[in-house]
DNA sequence: CCCCCCCC
């Protein structure tokens, strides 16, 4: 196995990464993990579980673990914190499926090779991110199988905002969140969806969108000291 | 190989 710095030296950003290929190493912070999710139809039946990785130029890809991979890889991809991925495989997005890069995700083969890194990456800045304070978390509503939970926040000009957390955003961050309140984490919300619902500017999370707890990036330092 | 993309 090669070490940390071997590995490092090894790594392509995202945007290099040649298309369709399966012979590269790329280090990736991890901001979202699904639950395992079963799936059947008419083809297949099995289980699922979708991460959100994030480089250090900020670039965001989707990677699913299928069946086998989702106990393979079971002690990898922890929140917040950093893995290279060798040889994974860079397939065309499903265009029947939300996913958070334009053109490519990662699947897993047999040939994947996962390991932790010891250090973070260093992102500064991650594409389409809104940086706010939280100030109020409201109740969960259930109606249905669906779940949503609405969040007030704040940016440095006091401009408070609601956001609308839909479906596991509702259920597992906003619980977290509901018990951190009172200590006013920044958030990072990223790739969300703008909404106007009665003349008010609103924000929602949607199946691609990640929730960042206190990320170690400049503009959550700014509006932290903004805060104090 | 794939579930959700919504609301007052």
């Amino acid at each position: 196995m090669a070490t940390e710095v071997e590995l490092s030296k090894q790594c392509l950003p995202i945007s290099k990464v040649p298309k369709y290929s399966s012979d590269w190493v790329i280090k990736v912070f991890v901001v979202r993990r699904s639950k395992v999710i079963p799936y059947k139809n008419q083809r297949n039946e099995g289980v699922f579980k979708t991460l959100i990785l994030v480089d250090e130029e900020g670039t965001k890809i989707q990677a699913t673990l299928f069946n086998k991979h989702v106990e393979k890889r079971k002690d990898f991809f922890e929140l917040s914190r950093s893995y290279f991925i060798i040889n994974g495989r860079l397939d065309r997005v499903n265009p029947n499926y939300s996913s958070v890069h334009k053109e490519v995700e990662i699947a897993f083969t047999d040939n994947t090779i996962i390991k932790e890194s010891k250090t973070n990456i260093s992102t500064q800045e991650f594409s389409n991110d809104v940086v706010v304070i939280l100030v109020t978390v409201k109740s969960l509503i259930e109606e249905g199988r669906s779940r949503r939970r609405e969040i007030i926040v704040t940016n440095e000009r006091y401009d408070l905002t609601s956001i609308t957390l839909w479906g596991d955003f509702a259920e597992n961050d906003g619980e977290l969140l509901e018990k951190m309140k009172y200590d006013k984490p920044i958030l990072g919300f990223c790739d969300v969806r703008v909404s106007i619902y009665k003349g008010n500017f609103g924000i929602s999370t949607i199946p691609v969108s990640s929730v960042l707890i206190n990320p170690t990036i400049q503009k959550a330092t700014e509006l932290r000291n903004w805060y104090l």
